[in-house]
RNA sequence: CGGGGUGUAGCUUAGCUUGGUAGAGCGCCUGGUUUGGGACCAGGAGGUCGUAGGUUCAAAUCCUAUCGCCCCGACCA
């Protein structure tokens, strides 16, 4: 009786890092492992991911890809092959040197050093190197061009600072990876998946995105392009959502992938990667959660509805239980966004409000309650994540199941305007550098508050500039806007004249 | 890898300065009353105090070593 007002303590504007620890924990999404940097991926942040491969798999499957599986462990040498791709995750491989362990003799187990290998194995950070490898033996002719792979896998990077869902050693992941006879179609095929991480964005995750290509400075190790979609979460930070590369010709040099040409020349194939990680659910929670914790978007949320039965008495519990299975039923059988529509039934027998706030907290987009009043007016209480958790209506449930469908796209919609409204007023156009500065500062020096945004503004394309940026605000160039005018203006840091706006934030 | 901190029950922690049988809250289990917005009462289980050594009649407490974790840096497609 003496809770909080909110669910989460400390709310978002008090110590937004911790809140979010806060709601993964509350939500019961994910947790630490004893493994370092390692998380458990418990069933309903599980939920959320399978909802997202399901959504991002068809969309590759309607664009040409079929899903293959490649190895977990790469050959060292592979990854020496390509210079700036060694140089970029040289420094955070696991390696495996050995295969067998033995008794040390003193209880425990060592490797065993008689089973050295003969080459040590690195546990993939990312496939290119094997996968480019694979490539070479399947290309020999323009005839076996494209190649249009996508891998669901896990990959590791030995981080330091590491971050349930945002930045772990493990995580889950999808990676296409692509082989073409021309630049221009790896090009239409880099910016054809962006297309779909934008797409997928927007109307499973109900996220708003930029997008546009990476800096030199913030390019993918051994990318001739990057492209990305950045979005903003509730402390104006900028999250890199998805990426897309156009490796040009790099990894097919470095791998051998070659092939005769229609000309009956010997050319190397040019080649994209593309993904997106489990990540993306911490930028759902980041994007749309609230002080109660977690908002899902009606899409990829494991549970669209939830049923929770009011039975204080045993006299009318089997009614009220018989009633809700029949509005599961019948609410199963509609669809939303083209699947089957997912209903949970809560039948444990705990409190009504624990239940309920339970619920709340996990963010599943439609609470129902049925009880026996209900039964005896023929009426549901229904409440939405999105709205205030005391705000309920009272439809029939004949109501109710006509306007399912209708209700989640309601949902959906109020929370991509609600980040469209977050995003668009934190985006401003700067033109000095003292409102460049002001900007990126925050006011209050000893506590930690949310400030800042994204901030379109000149760059005179230079390295130095941009490293100087980063040094002094911790700000970097999350992208140079596709939709970004051409338009005469001075760099906001060094004054010298620039060609057109680009995009600056602080990132996780 | 540098600087600082910290390890006591599933979780949060008190006790450590000044050595003397390990305490609480939450959670868990049982029974009862409850359940329409985070319940209450009664009872119960659970700890070789991170690990190894040392000092001492006696160590969670003092000393040494070691391991883990956290924070700040560095690093981070």
């Amino acid at each position: 009786m003496s809770q909080p007002q909110n669910a989460i303590s400390p709310r978002r504007d008090e110590d937004f890092p911790e809140w979010y620890q806060q709601v993964v924990k509350a939500a019961d999404l994910a947790e630490n492992s004893d493994v370092r940097g390692c998380m458990v991926i418990k069933p309903w942040g599980y939920g959320i991911w399978e909802a997202m491969q399901r959504g991002l798999d068809g969309l590759f499957k309607a664009t040409g890809h079929k899903n293959a599986y490649f190895p977990l462990f790469i050959p060292l040498s592979y990854m020496a092959k390509e210079a700036e791709h060694v140089e970029g995750f040289a420094k955070e491989c696991a390696v495996v040197t050995h295969h067998r362990l033995k008794s040390d003799g003193k209880g425990g187990l060592m490797p065993d050093p008689e089973s050295q290998l003969t080459e040590p194995l690195i546990v993939r950070p990312t496939s290119e190197t094997i996968i480019g490898a694979t490539y070479a033996k399947w290309v020999q002719s323009y005839r076996d061009l494209p190649i249009l792979i996508n891998q669901w896998a896990n990959v590791v990077r030995w981080e330091m600072r590491p971050r349930v869902f945002l930045r772990t050693a493990e995580f889950l992941w999808q990676e296409g990876h692509t082989a073409h006879e021309t630049s221009a179609e790896a090009i239409g095929e880099t910016e054809q998946m962006l297309g779909v991480y934008a797409k997928f964005a927007r109307e499973w995750l109900a996220l708003p995105v930029f997008t546009g290509e990476k800096s030199a400075g913030e390019r993918f190790p051994g990318a001739v392009n990057t492209l990305c979609i950045e979005a903003m979460v509730q402390d104006r930070k900028a999250i890199q959502a998805g990426t897309s590369h156009f490796l040009g010709q790099n990894f097919a040099k470095a791998s051998g992938i070659q092939f005769v040409s229609r000309e009956n020349k010997q050319e190397h194939a040019w080649t994209t990667s593309w993904g997106v990680s489990t990540r993306l659910i911490g930028t759902v929670i980041m994007a749309h959660g609230d002080d109660d914790g977690v908002i899902l978007p009606p899409r990829v949320a494991p549970s669209q509805i939830v049923i929770v039965p009011v039975a204080p008495k045993p006299d009318t519990r089997d009614a009220v239980f018989a009633a809700c299975e029949a509005l599961a039923a019948k609410l199963r059988a509609q669809s939303y966004g083209g699947e089957a529509i997912r209903v949970e039934l809560d039948k444990r027998d705990l409190g009504g409000g624990q239940k309920s706030w339970e619920w709340i907290k996990r963010g599943v987009p439609v609470r129902v309650e049925i009880g026996p009043r209900d039964l005896e007016k023929g009426t549901l209480a229904v409440a939405r994540r999105d709205r205030g958790h005391k705000e309920k209506s009272f439809p029939t449930s004949e109501e109710f199941i006509a306007g399912i469908a209708a209700t989640l796209q309601e949902i959906h919609d109020a929370l991509l305007a609600r980040a469209t409204a977050l995003r668009d007023a934190h985006t401003v156009k700067l033109e000095t550098k003292e409102d460049f500065i002001a900007f990126f500062t925050p006011k209050n020096k000893d506590k930690a508050e949310i400030h800042g945004g994204f901030a379109l503004a000149h760059w005179d394309e230079s390295a130095e500039t941009e490293a100087e940026i980063k040094e002094a605000l911790k700000v970097t160039i999350r992208c140079i806007p596709f939709d970004s005018p051409v338009e005469d203006g001075q760099c906001v840091w060094s004054g010298r004249p620039s060609r057109r706006r680009v995009l600056f934030a602080k990132s996780y």
